[in-house]
DNA sequence: CCGTGGGAAGAAAACGTTTACCAAGTACCT
DNA sequence: AGGTACTTGGTAAACGTTTTCTTCCCACGG
């Protein structure tokens, strides 16, 4: 195995290489830098990690070598040998939606702070795709796998959560779940999710302290944990104030624009009677906004409108949207935290519930 | 060099290890797979690559012992030997802007099509952070390096950014640049950017041609390269039409909704005369809908009003905002894909500009 | 003057893959 | 029946680090 093999025509001096980094393509090696400086290949190594004694001199050779050579350690080498800290996986639907960049800006950047890179991934809700990207995880040594976004919570989603939670502890790595509903007990993920019932409770107690009998619902789709539990809040809202079960106001459907537009119009088409709507998102509350403006329905003069996410544009609405705030950023930090948290302190919650919280802005009136 | 180091109790015959995945805390190994099947390493590396000819019977007990162990390749190995495809960088302000987003979503999925992985990190503006993500992306052996978003240009950015290039590219990697000003000829950087000067003409122009005669334009701060483009689109669109400039309507500051609704509010308040507004910004442009809609100007009917980038919630605003649509995922797609490409065709260009267009909706009327 | 200890540096063995190079067995052709 | 080509599998050499042993040298104490 001769150290050298590159040509090196040059004087057998050690001490000067010409031909710096740019003509031969491969990018320079430890070995590179050692030849340059005249040292061993461990002497550089310690002097770049710092980390056991180099004399003076040595050192400073070495980092001339270093610059001229725009040396760089390879991770993959370091990776194999020595430690280097596994990267955060964040794996979502699409960033794009306003609330999870949110998320992802938590995660980036609670993932910045503790010295990780943070990967993510989109799965545009495919299963399959989500299953590849958590083997694909695995094999990037990531230390942590974020799922964001709720889905629908059935019992192929257990089992599936199950799969990928196992697979990841096996191989050092940890499953967070986050605004997804807990596990079975005893699988090995962590949970994050955020008060989605106790929101929509306040949401919808909002609205009927403010003396609104009839709120129209726009939620979400069934069996999706999110809109289950916000579903529930606005029941047990109704139930706190001795307002009776109206079949017609409970609307379900997507949550999107156009839903919200659609149930609105067809709620004021039908005659429904309500004063007030509760949009199960802020983006389901901008259709319903769509609609009743459309029908000459002033918002909050004739009809109050709450939405729920607290996204961007929720405050340069006119009117501004009263609606409920979903810590987004923090529930990203939080995934973080407690994914790497957990080596230490091992007695660490594997379910944590973030607080959700109203803020009111215009969008909702007394009832006359 | 023993082949087995961790002890193995068992009878001699290869065929069966007891003691599978959980207990061994370590991740299994392709030589942990290879005992489990009785072949030899390079069998099961084979089977798994699936380029090279192996026994049915063969395969099938490989297969059963990587099941078994629940084996996944070690990236940092794989990427020692044989060929991995570097992962996508993406260096961006903050992820949470909803047009950095959609370049994410672009850069995510033209990267993803490609099989590799996208790294996200944010920079909160801060030039040292973006040095070390470019020696950390360096270290990762990123195929391409995506900066986003617009900075000031002075001297300081192009020798910056020629840095970044020259060694990125000696690590046969590339700087891509998005929505950022070219860089001199030589650098070795791919630099993919919008229309803005163009957008910003035909902004204007429509509010001229709609019978506009004094258009107030919320630019951009000084030395952005997008925002001092936007600004001569404006100005060829004034002299395109034989209209006078006037220093009073010609504002700078930043891009946000408070710049956008106290620019506005003291353009009204100092009396100065204008039927339209041109915004620099989706964001900017709903500012002054707020101040406007204080003084007891409606849009259109008394001012008309006209963004630039098509933000999501451009077209849920009241009125719907004419604005000028930016390409946003097609950016990110793009830089993905000329870095990408570079390879093959080499003659391919290294600066393209995606064209702009504007997006009529409802917040334009023609001037009485 | 010799042994000892510590500071500085080198040699080489991991780390987990891939793959070029061999070797052995088998079927086929002449 | 012997050579040949093809199939299948193993051996071992990279890949670029880190780190554990060594080794070497020099100063210092007895």
């Amino acid at each position: 195995m001769t150290d050298e093999k590159e040509g090196r025509p040059n004087a057998p001096g050690a001490k000067r290489a010409k031909r710096k980094a740019g003509p031969t393509d491969r990018p320079s090696t430890i070995r590179d830098v050692a030849a340059e400086a005249g040292v061993s290949v461990a002497t550089v190594s310690r002097t770049l990690a710092g980390n056991y004694p180099v004399a003076a001199e040595t050192r400073q050779r070495v980092m001339a070598a270093v610059d001229s050579l725009h040396y760089v350690v390879n991770v993959h080498a370091k990776a194999l040998s020595g430690r280097v800290a596994g990267p955060i996986a964040l794996v979502m639907h699409d960033i794009t939606g306003p609330s999870l960049a949110h998320v992802a800006a938590g995660v980036e950047q609670e993932a910045g702070s503790r010295g990780r890179l943070s990967l993510v991934c989109s799965t545009k809700g495919d299963t399959e795709r989500e299953d590849d990207l958590v083997q694909l995880m695995r094999e990037q040594h990531a230390a942590a796998v974020v799922l964001v976004g709720s889905t629908v919570t059935d019992d192929a989603y257990h089992r599936r959560m199950a799969g990928y939670a196992k697979a990841l502890d096996s191989a050092g790595s940890r499953l967070v779940l986050c605004g997804r509903p807990p596990l079975p007990k005893g699988v090995p993920a962590t949970v994050v999710d955020y008060d989605n019932r106790g929101g929509a409770f306040q949401a919808t107690a909002h609205l009927l302290t403010a003396g609104h009998r009839r709120v129209l619902f726009l939620g979400g789709g069934r069996g999706f944990s999110s809109a289950e539990e916000r579903h529930l809040g606005y029941q047990d809202a109704l139930r706190a104030h001795g307002m009776p079960y109206a079949e017609e106001l409970d609307t379900t459907g997507d949550y999107t624009r156009k839903s919200g537009y659609l149930r609105t119009r067809e709620a004021l088409r039908a005659g429904v009677e309500f004063t007030a709507v509760f949009a199960g998102s802020d983006v389901v509350g901008l259709g319903a906004l769509a609609a009743l403006r459309e029908a000459g329905l002033r918002v909050p003069h004739d009809v109050s409108l709450v939405g729920f996410d607290d996204v961007p544009f929720a405050a340069d609405l006119t009117p501004a949207l009263t609606t409920v705030r979903v810590p987004y950023e923090e529930l990203g930090r939080t995934a973080v935290r407690l994914a790497l948290d957990r080596e230490v302190g091992f007695a660490s919650d594997n379910h944590v519930v973030l607080g959700t919280q109203l803020v009111i802005r215009d969008s909702v009136r007394t009832a006359s």
